[in-house]
DNA sequence: TTTATTTGTTTAAAAAACAAACTAACTGTT
DNA sequence: AACAGTTAGTTTGTTTTTTAAACAAATAAA
């Protein structure tokens, strides 16, 4: 129960404070005031605060208007850092941001072994690495967050990836054991999800990030809030019937979405139609150059199938923004276009479709933007993508 | 924003301590500081201006054991009514309950018109009556919510009701004008779905309710609030496509689901597989009676096809519990069991699924809770079943 | 009758926001 | 250069609300 003493309502000003540096990037005192509603000597005594914690600072600038010169405040990026983890099942990504979610450091890793020990012994080698590295920043590497492309029970163990085929690993205490704390997990479309909020689509309060690559898996934001269901499986949207005595699934059903407009059932569907193998996402682009009328066919066969699943969505969900992640989409300029034709219900409604910007980087720096939240503490949080990679 | 001065954290306190008095029906000052954490003073203060108010009332019982004898808090549930109203195509249902959201009146009210004017006309002139029969009572009747059978537009207004053909109908201010203040209106899949959770499922965060009727309507609990998507469209689920190429549906696509799951497809398809007319719910109850085995196939048949559009729906949303509010599911006593023999997917998961106990009364019950919860800014709101109807 | 215990109130103190007065700093005008 | 006008930020004292602790009231058990 929120009990609502003195403390509490100080910890909610705070929080408003934060956020409005945030968005403003420099803002004075007295411009806090105006855009919070709270008094100028409440605004000073949480700046105070904030300076004494290192979390702000002041600057000065140039100032052609009348009146004295306002002290500029803005949000101390090399105060803490924040990382990141995505866990796939051939690699791992790790990025890591300062505290205004700038990337700092990016790092690919390929995995030689499937081997739960293995992995997560590399991870804890890794993130020990990291912590040394910034521990001389005030904060020094505050938490991380590793995105799994599967499902986390509630007690916050990963309940089940399919590609490596681990059930209920305990993770979080695994890396304990290892000397690592200050960690959390986070299926990987959700925090995409996150990510297109937080870094591009701000004022989103009902969005909808749908990633095609080897299932469907969704994350979802409504009313601001992520949406994970009561066992916490809500996205996993790829096992929704669309054709009844359609191809069998292993989820025990028949005809389910990911059957027909997964990336590997593209891949599988443009062998037989252009009668050649076709792998990777780069062959793709070649028949697209020469002008292949077959991979088009084939484009447009597996988009109307994911047109069908969308329409689905959409009509349940009624979203504001819908943010496909998806590398053949990215690669296939008219892939907008044919998926808004299939979208003709006068029912099923939604503001606009986009392809994903943040591309495979989401998971990540979604991860990043929950750890610098959770630090703050902030019921909002925006950010402003400015990835800026900095070799370490 | 939320601007955190103190009469911000008394306001939150309020509530808490009223949310405690309706959950435990009778609670003594000393067990509320326990259960809010609060220190007794200050339950003693809020309970002082909530007696003022007239929004309690204090009694004493019979006691048992050492110390002073507590006395007890409840809700007066005499202080203030609220009016929930059903609009539907052929018929109003008028209900009113008290503070405590006991029932005290129900009408019924055939329609012999469907022109909006007219229509409007006759709600107001019951709400005049009603307000007038209960002017007595300390706040009198506070607020009249309307349940429509179709969208309603973010300015409030209708935006379309297919069996009436109403767009964009300003039903507030056209109420307004005669006179009619204090309604709101809101979607009546939704109110169902709010009543299930008030009245029924306290604990469920992520519940569903599903209207089976002429169409196919939602409502949908997410994190304990109600999700009504970026235009206010979300659950209008009827539409999603489960037989791609299926039959042609008015919304412009074709196979959605309430051609095949809705209750007038149950009649149409019985009527062949029957060979023989039937045309309304008894008649159901008479073949199930007579041991037919044609209305069971045809049953099951229905079942299989609602069966598909509920996988997918849970698929989506794992919910924790799903609430059907269908009169033929009522009939058929094996519904629930036919209808869970094909949930068989090891992805899509839920806890329960259930059949309404509400039924029809489930939106305008709904619609008073929403009242009270309003009108006593309440975050949360448990309520009990005890719809003892008591004539006017 | 006394003791222990629980309920509820009173009183004083602390925390936090606010209003108003004040100082500081700056521009533009005379 | 002096001064008026304006905006930024701080200081001072007040108000609101909660809390802790002491106190009063009521009651069962010893």
């Amino acid at each position: 129960m929120v009990t609502g003493d003195g403390s509490y309502i100080k910890k909610i000003n705070r929080s408003n404070i934060l956020s409005e540096i945030f968005e403003h990037h420099k803002i004075s005192r007295a411009s806090l005031s105006k855009v919070t509603g709270l008094n100028k000597a409440t605004i000073s005594v949480q700046v105070n605060d904030l300076l004494k914690e290192d979390l702000i600072y002041e600057t000065q600038e140039e100032h052609h208007s009348v009146g004295r010169r306002p002290i500029l405040l803005s949000i101390n990026e090399k105060a803490a850092y924040f990382l990141g983890i995505d866990l796939d099942h051939d690699q791992l990504l790790f990025n890591i941001t300062d505290l205004k979610g700038n990337t700092v450091k990016y790092e690919k890793v390929d995995l030689h072994t499937d081997i739960y020990d293995e992995i997560v012994t590399l991870i804890a080698d890794h993130i020990k690495n990291y912590e040394a590295f910034f521990s001389s920043a005030r904060y020094g590497l505050v938490q991380t967050v590793i995105a799994i492309h599967g499902t986390i029970s509630t007690d916050n163990r990963i309940h089940f990836i399919p590609r490596n085929q681990w059930r209920e690993k305990d993770i979080l205490s695994d890396l304990n054991k290892l000397g690592i704390h200050n960690v959390t997990i986070e299926n990987n479309a959700n925090l995409s999800a996150y990510a297109e909020r937080i870094f591009q689509y701000h004022k989103s309060e009902n969005l909808l990030n749908i990633n095609l690559s080897s299932g469907i898996g969704a994350g979802i934001v409504i009313n601001g809030e992520l949406h994970k269901g009561y066992h916490g499986h809500a996205g996993e949207m790829g096992h929704m019937i669309i054709y009844p005595k359609g191809k069998p699934c292993r989820c025990g059903n028949e005809g389910c979405w990911e059957r027909y407009a997964s990336e590997p059932t593209f891949f599988e569907n443009a062998k037989k139609i252009l009668e050649r193998n076709i792998e990777t996402h780069a062959d793709i682009k070649q028949l697209l150059n020469e002008k292949n009328e077959g991979i088009i066919r084939a484009l447009n066969d597996w988009i109307s199938n994911l047109a069908i699943g969308l329409n689905n969505v959409i009509n349940l969900y009624n979203p504001e923004m819908i943010v496909l992640n998806s590398p053949i989409l990215k690669i296939y300029p008219d892939s907008l276009i044919e998926i808004k034709k299939h979208l003709i219900s006068s029912v099923s409604q939604y503001r606009d479709i986009v392809l994903s910007g943040l591309g495979a980087k989401a998971s990540v720096v979604g991860a990043c933007a929950m750890g610098i939240q959770h630090f703050l503490e902030l019921p909002h949080l925006t950010l402003s993508e400015t990835n800026n990679s900095i070799a370490i």
